[in-house]
RNA sequence: GGGCCGGUAGCUCAGUCGGUAGAGCAUAUGCCUUUUAAGCAUAGGGUCGCGGGUUCGAGUCCCGCCCGGCUCACCA
């Protein structure tokens, strides 16, 4: 037998041991007084003269380590990322809870009843009156030292990873703040959230491959939305001037340490403002986040110290310039000069060149938080154009750690020039262009009753949480990254058996 | 999709020139009533990712495939 189908039927047959003692083997609602993480808040630095009278507790958490010395041992419990240290002893509680305590896992999830005590060198602890069992686990722990390791294991089996890294669980606590706290934000501000559709029958708001499904009953198909963008805005034409969504998206296109097929974006969309003031909004937001996920401004991500006290601001075309690698650094007439972007770039079309040029030159030098403003229309079809050069539209992205983390414009809200917008992009989808917008018409028809003018914007969520995470890969930052399947398993087998 | 790296006990990892598959943790048994990566003794535990090939002999060399990581391309 293997090692693993032996562990297996041991602890099968412990479940049996912990019956016949009067434990229910997968037990029942347990009341507890703290937490683990309370318990080492308020007495974490008590002393022994300072847990007199006696403090009794009664708290839950997972086996960790035990250290049994013949008629004693020690139990070190873990909950909320967190341990606490039990000591059991033969004379100090009942003949069952002993026999019990002998039989007790690692991974096991059990209750104790005692009062704190320090040991003789120091620790916090409890010294257990009575022990309650409260779940048996059948499988073993990783191991106590080193933890989960195995990258594949840690993204297959989240739940390991959570019970044996506390830095993962940590990586996840810290999401969940990010997300409040951009949350608090908008609300005081005066945004509502909204949910709309993410089973779309035209799929817009980003350049971007598509998945697809199907409706049995209306018999359509259906496309998992890239961007909720067409549907927030529809809100704005609605009178919902201050909304914001955050969701899922899903693109299908590559994998990589910075994409997941699905992915988390906030996106907010405020009327009468513009992008200036989504830039000014942008910098507050990032700041106070910042402060809420790490507790200060400056961030450490992978040896960098980012500034978000401190966000910089260049057009693309100064971006260009300021970050020009290689050869003499070119002048503004120049990287305005349509010949000039064509003769330095592999695109066909001045705007995309300048993209291009851009993202070689500039892109990678984006670690210190900064924001890049002034697109070509080329590469925006949803964006207002500049009323001084149609050529460029009032659009910014954010970037921090060589990463784009936001997109944000000021809205189109011209119903002719929309279809114009369209119409283009259906130009570029008869030549191939897969990712070419689709004709939203009946987004072309709400404009037509009338859009304020609006400020939009959207934030990755995985992104900035990797950053304020110090996370290298996006599959660090969601639970369960998209992975192909593993096959065989064989625990239900086991279980059969 | 291309390139590079990896997959050996439940976990963390060694494995030399191709010659009987190892350690620590974990597990089992025994001893141990303030230990803490507890300790001591004994024992069990392997589809060396999968499939071919070369060879007297393959964890090791060759080919194909699977899974994962990094990276380039694409993308946010």
């Amino acid at each position: 037998m293997s090692l693993e189908d032996e562990l297996f039927e041991q602890r099968l047959d412990r479940v049996a041991e912990i019956e016949a003692l009067g434990f229910r083997p997968y037990g029942q609602r347990f009341d507890f007084t703290h937490t683990i993480p309370q318990i080492l808040a308020e007495y974490g630095s008590h002393g022994a003269e300072q847990l007199e009278p006696k403090v009794q507790v009664r708290v839950a958490g997972r086996i960790q380590t035990v250290r049994r010395m013949g008629k004693a041992g020690f139990i070190h419990l873990s909950q909320g990322g967190e341990r606490l240290q039990v000591y059991v002893r033969k004379d100090a509680v009942e003949e069952n809870d002993f026999k019990l305590y002998q039989n007790l896992d690692l991974g096991d999830l059990i209750g104790v009843d005692g009062y704190l005590f320090r040991t003789r060198t120091g620790e916090l602890s409890v010294h257990v009156e009575k022990i309650h069992f409260l779940a048996k686990t059948l499988l073993a722990m990783p191991e106590k030292f080193h933890g989960l390791e195995d990258v594949e294991l840690r993204y297959r089996q989240r739940y390991l990873d959570l019970i044996a890294n506390p830095d993962s669980r940590r990586v996840f606590v810290t999401r969940a703040a990010i997300v409040n706290s951009l949350r608090r934000q908008l609300e005081q501000r005066g945004f509502i959230e909204v949910e709309t559709p993410m089973m779309q029958p035209l799929y817009g708001g980003a350049t971007a491959k598509p998945f697809r499904t199907h409706h049995n009953t209306l018999d359509i198909d259906l496309y998992l939305r890239i961007a909720p963008e067409l549907y927030l805005k529809r809100l704005i034409v609605g009178g919902l001037d201050r909304v914001y969504e955050i969701n899922r998206n899903f693109r299908n296109e590559g994998i990589s340490t910075q994409h997941n097929p699905e992915f988390t974006m906030l996106e907010f969309y405020q009327a009468y403002t513009d992008y200036r003031g989504l830039m000014d909004l942008t910098v507050e937001m990032l700041r106070q986040t910042a402060l809420d996920a790490t507790g200060g401004t400056e961030v450490s991500y992978q040896g960098e110290r980012l500034d978000f006290g401190n966000v910089r601001r260049f057009s693309m075309r100064e971006a260009v310039i300021e970050f020009w690698k290689g050869g003499e650094r070119p002048a503004m007439e120049q990287v305005k000069d349509p010949e000039w972007l064509l003769k330095h770039s592999s695109k066909a079309v001045p705007g995309e060149a300048l993209v291009e040029i851009f993202e070689n030159h500039a892109e990678r030098s984006l670690t210190q938080p900064t924001i890049i403003y002034d697109y070509p229309v080329e590469v925006s079809p949803l964006s207002k154009n500049k009323p001084d050069e149609p050529e460029m539209v009032e659009r910014f992205e954010i970037y921090a750690a060589g990463m784009e983390i936001g997109n944000a414009y000021t809205e189109l809200n011209d119903p002719l020039e929309q279809l114009r917008r369209f119409d283009l992009q259906l130009a570029m989808r008869e030549r191939g262009d897969e990712e070419a917008h689709q004709m939203d018409e009946d987004f072309v028809r709400a404009l037509c009753y009338g859009m304020p003018p609006t400020g939009g914007e959207g934030l990755g969520i995985d992104r900035m949480t990797m950053i304020f995470t110090d996370s290298p890969s996006i599959r660090d930052v969601i639970l369960f990254p998209l992975l192909r399947p593993e096959g065989p398993i064989g625990v239900a087998d086991k279980l059969r058996r």
